[in-house]
This record gives structure tokens, C-alpha cells and sequence, in this order.
DNA sequence: CGCGTTTTTGAAGCCCCTCAAGTGTAGTGG
DNA sequence: CCACTACACTTGAGGGGCTTCAAAAACGCG
């Protein structure tokens, strides 16, 4: 049984046998978690540390007035809120998206693990290095990038990351995301989303219809993105 | 001769004198750096940790078109690119505003100091993650709140994270901003927040000029902005 | 089939942008 | 002391991209 967050850390930091025996000890506990379930509410005080096994789930916020935005898409490997020391009160809700399995790491356990084993730091350091360039590169779409150019390299981004842990068959990639959903995280209108989406496809870029995401043209879509292979190798090939 | 730095992460994990000790020796080596200076360009390859202790800082972005964003505002105590590891290639810049001082820290020194100071580690996590909280609050800004809010927002943001610095004196601020950096940073074109300005400043809430910021009434600026209590007292104010 | 959710399309409107010009405000040098 | 320059700030008019409102079509699932 493969194990994605141990894949997805080993990928860029070498780690020894000791830790992948530790990562996986503390996986063993993960549990089937049904779609649309949050993991974790604002306000609440933090508590495990959750990996995603299988599944998609995203961080958001709730506005005053009822407004929903994504901050973070998750998928296999990527974990939440690393918090260590005292405990926080979370700013911002977790949820499923689909059917996911979900470990839980108690947060004393991984105070010891960082306390203890440096590698394994260096590549959960690493991990959240990687999520704030995410953050960073939202934050640039959101700012200075058109709708169209914006849920392009939307598209660049999941495909890329899912690709890279393997979630991909070819140009084909299940992507699990109502257009309510992706409206949300690009700070677009649903409506509008879905203009965009027909645009994209008459262009012959790219294909999302019935949550699979095909890519017809990933260099016209880069090139529409203005997305930037230099930070795709960096972020999120590396490989070494 | 007080260190920004040390104060930062002393007032959220209590460090011991060792750790004070070794930080201030790594800031020995601080420099003046004058106003509009790259401190790291994109497609670096990433080198040492800077940390700002006096002056502002910012990081920024260039798309292809010219257009700039702006990701983040540093302030004395906060560092750039907590990089372990293999060397990475920049993805973004990092530019003084004003003039600054600035201490940096070899990369080999980072990594020792988290291999062997756990409590130190703690610490620089804490920080790494209020900086991505951060980070998250600027996507909910720019994605769903209006340009008022926006504005708001950020001001709130500015003057809490300034105020816990002791950069205050009551309601005012030196906030050496211009309105075109203002506007790279907020998504908006500087017409526009010069406009946006004007009404938080007929309405009563602030008054930002000649790189002053006064703020008149942080209720009905809160209130503006939609601004989380929460989110302040956990990311900013947080002084235990 | 029947129901809720998602997707799609149309029409009208507003928020913010673009373009343009004019007004400070420092700093520099004659 | 004033001309000259550079830069930031301010204000106006018009346009466009995205939103809002509305409703119909398509899909998925009990």
C-alpha cells in the first residue's frame, strides 16, 4: 500500500529507512472521511495534524456577508497546518471535497518528530515552502491576471501537481471541481467561470466536463496561463 | 541595541539565552541597504536567509506584461526564504522600500541552527506560519472583498502587525507606501486607491499622506474592512 | 420518474480600468 | 530666489470585464 505524503516528501529529500518507518506508524491510524466533510472549523482550537492519503479537500473562508474562498486545493500528500507548540485557534475551515482517506498526526507526536529527526524536518520544511509559493502565485493571479488567464493557470497548476504524484492518465486527470467550486477559489462568478470554460475549449486548450479535466494543448494553455515552467520544475517536479 | 528579530519570536516562544545569543551573533553582520534595492532577484539561485531589522521590504513579481505584484510587506523582525537544503531558483523578488538594515544568515548556519535548537525551530516555524496566515488573508481580500474592504483591510493589517512592533505612536503610523505601491500590492490600478482613499478619508476612518498613516477610527475601519478580531489576536497580537 | 444540483445561456448594470490632463511637492542647479 | 525636472497625487470622462438577475437545459441519483 502505497503511501502518497511519504511519496511526495521522498521525492525531493532522500529519507532514511528510520523515517518512512516512523511516517508510516503514524499514518496507520487514517480513516475514510465522506465528501463535503470539514476536517476542521474556524475557531476551533488546532488540533491533529491531518494528511491527505486519497481525495481532494480545500481550505476556505466564510465572509460576513456569505461569501466562500478557496485559499488551498489539496490532494494526496499534502497535509494541514503543521502547527507546533501551543495550541492556535484555526482561522480557516478544511473540508473534503470528495470521498478521502485522511491520517492524523497528533501534534505532540510531531513536535518529537521535528524535535528529533532532521531530515525529515528539512523535507516538511521543504512541503511548506512549496504550499507558500502556491499561496504566492494565487495571490499574483488574483491581482494581476485576467479570468481567462487566471482559471488557465488554475488548470496548469492542479495538472502539474497531479501529474506529479501520479493522478494523471496521459492528458486526462480526474479533477473533482464543481465550476461553484472553482468560482470560489479564482474570486470569479460561477457564471463567469463557466464563460471561461467555453472559451478555453473552443480555443482547443482544454476540456472540463463531468469532473475530467483534458488537456488539448498544455502550450497554448501555458502560454494563456503566462504560466511559468521555472517555477513548475522548481516547486513542483524537483525530483532529486 | 534591541533586535527586531529576537523580539519577534521572543514574544511568541520564550527562547533561551543560548539561542538569543546565537541570533544576535548571526545579525553581527548586518548592512545598511538603501531604498528601492533588490536584496534577491528572480532566478536566483536562493542564498542566504535575510532577515529585515530595520526599515520595509517587500516581495514582488513581474508578469510578462509588466505588471507588478506585490505578495507581501516585510517589516522589521520578519525574514525572507527560509530555504534548508539543496539551493533552489527564486521565483519572485524581494526589494527594500525604504532604506534598511539587514542582517543575513548563510544557509549551512540555518540549517545547523534547526538541526540542533528545537525550541528555536519552533519559533522560526511560528513565524513561517503567521507569514503563510498572512498570505491566505490576502487571497480572501482579493478575491471577494471590494475595494474599500480591500483597502481597509490592508491598512488594519499594516497597522496591527506595526503596532506589536512598537513602529506606532497612538493612532499614527509611518507608513512609507505610495499609492502606486499600494496598488501593486492590492490588485487595483493606482487611480483607483488614490479615489478609494479619498472616501475612507471623508468618511473618517483614516487619513494616509505623506507617508503618515493616522487612523481616526479603527472601529468603523474594522467594520469596513470586515476585519477578523480573531485573525489580529492570533497572527498579530498574540503576546504570550 | 422526480428531485436537487450543476451547467449553460441571455440581458442589463456596475465597479474598476483606461486614458488624459492638471496639481502639488521635493530636489537640483543656475 | 526662481527655473527646471522628476515623481507622486488628484480629478474627470468614457469604456469594458465581470457581476447580477433570471431562467432554462442537462446531469446524477434515489
Amino acid at each position: 500500500m502505497s503511501n502518497a505524503f511519504i511519496d511526495k516528501l521522498n521525492a525531493h529529500v532522500a529519507l532514511s529507512r528510520d523515517d518512512v518507518a516512523l511516517l508510516e506508524a503514524e499514518c496507520a491510524n487514517a480513516r475514510d472521511v465522506p465528501a463535503r466533510h470539514d476536517l476542521i472549523r474556524e475557531g476551533d482550537p488546532s488540533g491533529p495534524l491531518f494528511v491527505i492519503l486519497e481525495g481532494w479537500a480545500c481550505r476556505y473562508q466564510i465572509l460576513s456577508e456569505g461569501a466562500r474562498q478557496i485559499t488551498a486545493f489539496l490532494m494526496p500528500g499534502d497535509c494541514c497546518d503543521m502547527h507546533l507548540g501551543a495550541s492556535h485557534i484555526m482561522d480557516h475551515n478544511i473540508a473534503t471535497l470528495t470521498d478521502a482517506r485522511v491520517a492524523s498526526i497528533p501534534r505532540e507526536r510531531f513536535g518529537h518528530l521535528i524535535a528529533t529527526r532532521p531530515i525529515l524536518t528539512q523535507a516538511l520544511w521543504w512541503a511548506q515552502l512549496v504550499d507558500e509559493g502556491v499561496l504566492r502565485a494565487w495571490i499574483v493571479s488574483m491581482g494581476r491576471r485576467s479570468s481567462v488567464e487566471r482559471v488557465a493557470h488554475l488548470m496548469c497548476e492542479l495538472y502539474i501537481r497531479a501529474r506529479n504524484i501520479g493522478l494523471n492518465t496521459g492528458d486526462e486527470l480526474e479533477l473533482p471541481l464543481t465550476q461553484i467550486v472553482l468560482s470560489d477559489a479564482l474570486g470569479l462568478t460561477y457564471v463567469h467561470v463557466n464563460r471561461v470554460l467555453r472559451r478555453l475549449r473552443l480555443e482547443g486548450a482544454m476540456r472540463l466536463r463531468g469532473g475530467v479535466l483534458v488537456i488539448n494543448d498544455i502550450v497554448k494553455l501555458a502560454e494563456l496561463a503566462g504560466f511559468d515552467e521555472q517555477y513548475l520544475q522548481r516547486k513542483l517536479k524537483r525530483a532529486a
